[in-house]
DNA sequence: CCCAAGACCTGGCGGC
DNA sequence: TGCCGCCAGGTCTTGG
């Protein structure tokens, strides 16, 4: 499901509904997700100072601690009514006293909900993430000093949490088209300008999904139901044996550790 | 330390 | 139609 774009979107449509309201209950109908759902009876009464982000977790900033949620492959946040029926997979309400619940759906329940103490950014699954890919220190000189020896495929790299948050296989796709880059090649052996190209490729890629509201697969809508329409914007993803929207190319798909790969052989190098 | 593969789930689709 | 295998936006864990 999402990426840093979706999960960015879901942020802004969930916040006006929910900064400053207060948390009057909860409602875990399933609790096997990823981990087990973690929601302590403390966070009752608990007005919501904030919602953000990191990575792709979503993070409801309370005055003792932080709810954390993670939507996985396939999960999505609504913000829905009392008389809202919950669907088969509508795993968790939290609901607020302005009325509002906050749904998650996650078929695949690959999602998580947990909380955290304190700061929320001090969960044991934040520490050691890497940068913010729209953040200052995100840059080219940054991923090639990461990438010094390291043998593993650009895509792979740059998909790694732990050097840069937020690209999902989409993107890093698209990213990789942008920047002339092969998914294969050996993130080491990437020179540092291509590395200039390639973080500014990850930067406009994200900033533009973004704004567009995110990418509609399948059953991704924001918060409000609404589609996002970057999809119309794809070069690769979901491409293979088209041509290239540049060059006429017919565009390569292969399998990179297990997932969708897709490129021009001509404009990639 | 680095890397590849497996694990966790359900649902939709194409092929026969 | 029905069944089977494969595929899907993520990421933690394990084993070499």
């Amino acid at each position: 499901m999402p990426e840093l774009p979706e999960v960015e979107t879901t942020r802004r449509g969930i916040a006006p509904h929910v900064v400053g309201a207060r948390i009057t209950g909860y409602r875990v109908r399933q609790s096997r997700l990823r981990w087990p759902v973690e929601l302590p009876a403390s966070i009752i009464g608990a007005r919501v100072d904030a919602v953000a982000r990191r990575a792709k977790y979503l993070g409801l900033v309370l005055p003792g601690g932080g709810v954390l949620i993670h939507l996985g492959m396939s999960g999505h946040l609504r913000v829905v009514g009392r008389d809202d029926i919950a669907g088969r997979h509508a795993h968790v309400d939290i609901e607020f006293d302005n009325g509002r619940i906050l749904r998650l759906t996650d078929p695949r329940r690959f999602g998580s909900i947990l909380y955290q103490v304190g700061d929320w950014l001090s969960h044991p699954l934040l520490a050691g993430l890497g940068p913010e890919p729209l953040t200052a220190d995100f840059d080219g000189d940054y991923l090639f000093a990461q990438s010094r020896r390291r043998r593993v495929p650009i895509k792979s790299f740059i998909m790694d949490a732990r050097v840069v948050v937020g690209v999902g296989n989409i993107y890093a796709n698209e990213a990789l088209f942008r920047a002339g880059l092969r998914p294969r090649r050996a993130a080491g052996r990437v020179s540092r300008a291509e590395y200039v190209a390639l973080a500014d490729a990850i930067r406009q890629t994200l900033t533009e999904a973004v704004a567009a509201g995110g990418t509609t697969l399948r059953d991704f809508l924001g918060s409000d139901g609404a589609a996002g329409y970057f999809s119309t914007q794809l070069s690769t993803y979901g491409r293979a044996g088209l041509p290239c929207t540049r060059c006429g190319a017919q565009l390569k798909g292969l399998r990179l550790a297990q997932r969708a790969t897709v490129y021009c052989p001509k404009c990639q190098r």
